[in-house]
DNA sequence: GTTTATGATTCGAT
DNA sequence: ATCGAATCATAAAC
């Protein structure tokens, strides 16, 4: 039980170590029996520290640059600087060098996708240009609606990079505010150049996330203007007449097979003006439209059936086959082109 | 304003 | 991938 008076001194040394001054006073003052003489220790020590407050900034500039200039510094430091780095900062530095942030790849991709982050005004935003191309060459009256389109993302794009700037110049005037304090400090603190980089990634790292979330707004925004883009060119303009006719001919006079193949579907698209997808969903709303009342399309029918005999004959005329269609339906006649359920369409 | 026509989209089957 | 079928959404006709 000897062992008490010994750990309660020694928890006492260990309370004192930063004040060994005041310690070594209280040990001596406790073996006397003096207790005015204790006090008045106290109260000089008190005295002194009260004191520090009061030094001047100049007076604290000189004992801080007189540490600077001691020869003993440099060695200090770098022991001061190994030990810290040995203990704390270690175990921050195994949670470095994290992998690019997927999210933030996905938004640089759709962004640089859009022609909001890309390069000036250069080939323009290729959503824009698919826009275009799937609009079609029917309408010339969509033009409205793309500039419009195109002035919307521009206004976006603007407003993104003047706050990507604004981030980025603050992002840096933080930087080397911090920099420039922690190297001012590094004269008196054991602070690394390795130490100072890390704060550096970390600002960096801070501020990108709230780059991030201009990303992510900026992208919902292009988003909402590529929905109402997208839903401007649902807006159905029928095609023109022309289109119309050479896709009613092909069908009337494919009526036995009315499935254009891939090279035809490309050829009536040319002689459209509209893409290879819009002749596929004529064909396909024709079949079934067809088929679910075939008497309302009988009129329409004939036409075609006797414009494309007269052709024919037209052609055969002239001693050529070219404008034949592979599998007439009614070759050379008159008769209405009846429906039969033996065919492809049932 | 209602109805019809028509191009586009969606969904399940093949 | 392509089809039929149902459906949506709008243009055009009434």
């Amino acid at each position: 039980m000897d062992d008490q008076p010994r750990l309660m001194h020694s928890s006492h040394g260990v309370g004192m170590a930063g004040h060994p001054g005041l310690a070594q006073h209280m040990q001596d003052s406790t073996g006397g029996a003096d207790g005015e003489g204790r006090k008045q220790d106290i109260g000089d020590i008190l005295q002194q520290i009260m004191t520090i407050t009061d030094q001047s900034l100049d007076e604290a500039q000189a004992r801080k640059h007189a540490l600077n200039c001691h020869r003993m510094k440099p060695a200090l430091f770098n022991v001061l600087c190994e030990i810290k780095e040995k203990t704390v900062l270690s175990i921050r530095g195994a949670q470095e060098e994290e992998p690019p942030d997927a999210q933030l790849m996905r938004l640089d991709n759709m962004l640089l996708a859009e022609g909001v982050s890309g390069p000036e005004k250069g080939g323009g935003s290729a959503a824009a240009a698919a826009a275009a191309a799937a609009a079609g060459g029917g309408g010339s009256d969509n033009s409205t609606e793309h500039s419009d389109y195109r002035a919307k993302l521009s206004q976006i794009r603007q407003i993104y990079h003047t706050e990507l700037e604004k981030y980025e110049q603050a992002c840096n005037e933080f930087t080397t505010h911090v920099m420039n304090l922690l190297r001012e400090q590094s004269r008196t603190r054991p602070i690394s150049p390795k130490e100072i980089e890390r704060m550096v990634n970390i600002i960096h790292r801070k501020f990108s996330t709230i780059q991030m979330q201009l990303k992510q707004s900026t992208c919902e925004a292009v988003m909402i203007l590529r929905s109402r883009f997208l839903d401007a060119r649902r807006k159905r303009r029928n095609f023109n007449k022309q289109a119309t006719e050479f896709l009613n001919e092909y069908f009337y006079s494919h009526l036995s097979n009315p499935y254009p193949s891939e090279e035809a579907k490309e050829e009536l698209a040319k002689k459209c003006s509209i893409t290879v997808s819009q002749v596929s969903n004529w064909f396909g709303n024709k079949r079934i439209r067809y088929k679910k009342n075939i008497g309302k399309f009988q009129e329409e029918a004939n036409m075609y059936a006797a414009r494309t005999a007269v052709s024919a004959t037209n052609v055969s005329t002239h001693g050529s086959q070219a404008n034949s269609p592979s599998t007439p339906n009614s070759a050379g006649g008159y008769s209405s082109p009846c429906y039969q359920s033996d065919r492809r369409i049932q």
